[in-house]
DNA sequence: AACATATCTTGACAGTGTCAAGAATTGACC
DNA sequence: GGTCAATTCTTGACACTGTCAAGATATGTT
């Protein structure tokens, strides 16, 4: 009979496990309650073994974050390939899709735009640029919906990127702080910005 | 020739101190840099006499964000007077100076929205009434201006001046979190708002 | 003067992130 | 294989955090 054999020396892949692990604990509890130790704990790893894959813990939460931009990214372009209806339906269902990305995942969501993230310490350069993508995207696809006639082409197209991220963003943040205590009127509060930000 | 008296036992108002102080050192350093003990030899008394005048830290952070908030509704009460000028100006300047309310002191505002008050621990009621205060506020402004026929009537006032509210408070938010990198173009954001959420 | 109450202090505890020093394992080169 | 260096992981320690319990000191009331 096999007794259970001793964890070995070398984990696989610990930074991949610690990763995982971390991004499991900040969507369920949120930032407060990750622990490097219970991190550890949880991986079945010393306290400390971290250090040899991250630099601090700000390393790691800029990981997870980049992540998250990654599918964010991904989800941008899902949402906005050519192929999938015509302009004006493609920017509704970027906006509720950005929406319920961002308050699904709420807590991963904050600690991507988190203080602790972006000035606190000095973000990893490679979330940096994944970030800029993310909005470069965005300001593509804003130039485009002008071209279409959908949105007004009185303003500059990087101010309007701008106020259309802000509006969602105010919107994702506002219901993920829980000021808005509900989420039944989310649907409604996105309609609502579409109208806004597009021609009538 | 009189000696330097030693302070006295009983602090004359311990919870202005406290109060004041924290707001200080929350505004210049950012709430991450708040630790009561840092905060009690500031204003040169033990780490646990605090815990007279607030239930624990998030009772403290509470009543700063409460005072933040009625700053706020008194700024917004100053921009919406109705004697400054005409409606468009006045909303122009409510947006211009919530947003200058929002980046100025944007450690304060970033605790007044933050996860830590709204969400981990349950905020005051004196919290959430002064909050909702402000909100109520702006939904009235913004049932007027429909009226003043600047903006679009199409709308639910409700849904409307959600989407305001969210539009201003991403705009600060992204600029406070340092996703914005520089503040020069603060303000041809704001006026690009104005002009998206105002009728043409 | 005596007592109750509000206020402040010291001591202690569990928890945190991180550094230093050492042990265990792996890989490279002879 | 044997030797050496590098990588990976562990234990011990440190300063720091928020908060509780118990005691000291001042104030207010009768």
């Amino acid at each position: 009979m096999a007794k259970t054999l001793p964890p070995p020396y070398h984990h696989g892949d610990l930074r991949r496990s610690l990763l995982d692990a971390a991004r499991v604990m900040v969507c369920e509890d949120g930032i407060e309650a990750l622990s490097l130790r219970k991190l550890a704990d949880a991986v079945g790893v010393s306290r400390t073994a971290l250090y040899h894959h991250f630099q601090d813990k700000n390393d790691l939460l800029c990981a997870i974050v980049a992540e998250g931009f990654a599918t964010l990214h991904r989800l941008m372009d899902a949402a906005l390939a050519p192929e999938t209806g015509a302009s004006r339906e493609r920017f509704a269902t970027f906006v509720h899709g950005y929406v319920h990305f961002a308050t699904q995942d709420a807590e991963l969501y904050d600690l991507m735009f988190s203080r602790t993230i972006w000035k606190q310490h000095t973000p990893n350069d490679a979330l940096r640029t994944t970030a800029r993508d993310c909005f470069r995207r965005l300001r593509e696809m804003v130039k485009q919906w002008q071209a279409d006639g959908i949105m007004s082409d009185r303003f500059d197209p990087k101010r309007l990127s701008q106020v259309t991220w802000s509006t969602l963003h105010g919107l994702s943040r506002l219901q993920n702080d829980g000021v808005y205590k509900d989420q039944s009127g989310l649907k409604a509060m996105c309609d609502c910005a579409i109208a806004v930000l597009l021609n009538p």
